[in-house]
DNA sequence: TTCTATCCCTAGATGGACTATATATAGACA
DNA sequence: TGTCTATATATAGTCCATCTAGGGATAGAA
């Protein structure tokens, strides 16, 4: 969900998603390699996202992944099960 | 964390942790056995619960999990982490 | 030339969740 | 008497995501 929600701004390099998530997050969150380029190989298998090679800003070659009007879909569902969880959560925690 | 703090109104045994979550979520939260008790199990390892055979209001043999000093505060302790991490993801999702 | 930061990716181990199963009793109902 | 539902505990096996730990490579600064 986090990545997905991070190419709708704009895609973006592995090691991009994986830097902006941890600053956005304010250093809370942080993806490793392990974690994030298998989630990229599972969301470009569902065609959640598509990916091209280009060149960075700094002059590199990149795998710049993009998110798809799937994959867009799927973020929207994502997050409304999201809320519905987190809102069971606080209700468990507020013992309301 | 559910389960700690499901515990801290009262000592309950598994089915009726598992019942007060699934009733309090409004059946947004289900935990299955294959969840709950060996969840339990490390709960009682980390001496953050005790439990104790007794007889339910239905008259049948339960086992009763009480929470105890270490288990109320690491309750504490994985609320704030929780909430932390709750408040670092909504960044990312609002994108701010 | 060495270090740091930037980039890609995979293999193996770990560990928790889920499915399925085994066991057992109370109470209702036919 | 038999069976069904709800109540109750617990384990075995499978699945799968994460983490650790690598392997590979380049740009730019020191």
């Amino acid at each position: 969900m986090l990545i997905l929600k991070t190419l709708t701004r704009a895609p973006l390099h592995g090691y991009g998603i994986a830097q902006s998530i941890k600053h956005i997050s304010d250093d809370v969150l942080t993806v490793e390699e392990g974690s994030l380029y298998p989630a990229l190989q599972r969301l470009l298998l569902q065609g959640w996202v598509k990916a091209e090679w280009k060149m960075t800003e700094t002059n590199r070659r990149a795998r710049f992944y993009t998110l798809t009007v799937a994959g867009r879909k799927q973020l929207g569902l994502e997050v409304t099960q999201f809320e519905q969880m987190i809102t069971a959560i606080g209700r468990v925690l507020s013992e309301a």
